[in-house]
DNA sequence: TTGTAAGCGTTATCAT
DNA sequence: ATGATAACGCTTACAA
């Protein structure tokens, strides 16, 4: 049944019609068991729900279908040691390879993936200092070029709106890049300015009144994500601040609202896609030459739209 | 290791602690061969981009995990024979159980589990008369129940914006209640207030363009998505129509965005979570039990909102 | 080109 | 309570 072509071809006729009376099919676990693999690749995820997460699984699904893997998913909710757990389970399962999100784990798991020699690659990050294969885009870089963009329009007063960095090295990336950004040019974020909490539309939107609550304000405001940006830019139309006129604010990610409210919002695209596909392709390459993957950077595309400008000069007044 | 009340503690100590020093691991493949049960459970879903679906995904494997099973994930792109072709290779790889999306699915399927004896499960729809064992809400009803709100109100002229109906009986059924309430108070949709078309904010946005083109306009518009609906919101703002004096727009499923624009938009709420929980509940029952699976109707919740309101006595003149 | 047998790491059934 | 042994269904190496 395997290699069809090396036998006559009366008797794969006669192999191929008795199989398919007997309705046989073949059994996977009886051919992990044999070969040691078991043609899956786990996946663990932190959530399914917010991000580009859904993107890019289903990018990663579909270029390991291509070549005859199923994919493994877990979700670690944030916290490495259900990370671990669920890399356990995925590693008892059999996976033939992992796919993590970040660079930072819990310290066993690169032990336990040695003993099963078993291939990792890091997505949504590429930081070669922490991992040697990861697919990503580098989110300090992108959050400096951001921030560079708005400096460079001349804004001098920014405000920060960050979800929290607990257990995530992609959103801490993101605050490193604003701030060296700002540091070269002696600019910091005063505490008043900075504000962080959790995900979603509702949270950038309490988010923003925090760094609105006293004047000097700022007059461009970054936001780590696409929601907390929609959230922010909302909570602007309800408090009749005029975008970008009176304030700029921009987002990472994109999700389609951004593009459709009636103040368009600028932001990073990474494509979730590329990730995906491309994880797919590094691990199945480290499969194939048994080696360390060639790390992957995505690209991060500023995409520049209404909701960023260069600041007035006369301040905002609430 | 398996049974280790069964022994005495001595030996169960003795046992665990050379385990551990050789660092002895179960093997799925193994286990899964012997058993013929491999403690994983595949799930093919439509998409994992739009809709609830990664968040009934989430709660899913959630509850899976909880239960000691794993989840297995494919795609279908809305096409019934990559939907044959997942649950083939999902079969072979010996899950134990699957999730399916709707109650419509290729014929072979059945059979193909019949013969494997795996149990399945019809996901976010309730529709018994098409399939034994669903979880989800009734979209027919719920649809129905919403026209019903709006007719009440005192609509009379609807207009109803639907995504695609191609391999989804989901998306037909709702249009189903639709029709079936106007009926009721003989009132038909027009051809030119009927638009259907894809996904999306953006689809939306057109879709409402398509059935103002000409007067007399609807003065309530049925959205068969959240996105649609979303689209359909953020033109009428565009077009200075105010919302709901001169249109009352509803959609299905709830998003953040819905409840965080300027007008919140009126929707039915089926929780994700509730329809991937009870999945696998029913999932893990029927493993255990060996016999057909209780269906499970999940509650569909009318949230009135900002966008609808009765109608306007003076017409919409655009 | 075709047939044969050992072995993969468990579980389950049987003796002890 | 504990130990030995035959499946489970496939792959692979080797013999015919």
């Amino acid at each position: 049944m395997n290699f069809p072509e090396q036998v006559s071809a009366e008797l794969r006729e006669r192999v191929q019609s008795v199989a398919t009376k007997l309705g046989w099919v073949p059994n996977g676990a009886a051919r992990a068991l044999a070969t040691s693999r078991s043609g899956t690749i786990g996946a663990v995820f932190p959530t399914l729900i917010f991000g580009d997460f859904p993107r890019a699984i289903q990018a990663l699904q579909h270029e390991l279908a291509r070549n005859g893997y199923t994919l493994l998913i877990a979700v670690s909710e944030y916290d490495l040691d259900q990370e671990l757990e669920q890399v356990r389970k995925l590693l008892e399962r059999g996976v033939d390879g992992l796919v993590l999100v970040g660079t930072i784990h819990h310290k066993d798991i690169d032990e336990l993936c040695k003993r099963y020699k078993v291939p990792i690659v890091n997505t949504f990050a590429y930081d070669l200092a922490r991992a040697k294969t990861c697919v990503g885009a580098d989110n300090k870089k992108a959050f400096y070029r951001l921030t560079n963009y708005l400096a460079d329009l001349g804004h001098q007063s920014f405000g920060l709106l960050a979800q929290t960095t607990l257990n995530n090295d992609r959103a801490q990336g993101r605050i490193d890049g604003v701030k060296l950004a700002l540091a070269e040019r002696s600019i910091a974020i005063p505490p008043q300015h900075y504000a962080e909490g959790r995900w979603g539309i509702h949270e950038g939107k309490s988010l923003l009144r925090r760094v609105l609550q006293q004047p000097p304000y700022p007059t461009a405001v970054i936001c780590t994500n696409a929601y907390l940006a929609v959230g922010a830019l909302l909570e602007c139309q309800r408090l009749e601040i005029r975008v970008p006129e009176q304030m700029s604010i921009v987002g990472y990610d994109e999700i389609e609202i951004m593009a459709e409210l009636p103040i368009t919002i600028t932001t990073v695209r990474v494509s979730g896609e590329e990730v995906g596909q491309n994880s797919a392709r590094v691990l199945l390459a480290m499969l194939r030459e048994e080696q360390s993957g060639q790390p992957h950077e995505c690209s991060a595309e500023l995409l520049i739209r209404d909701s960023s400008g260069p600041p007035r000069r006369d301040p905002l007044l609430l």
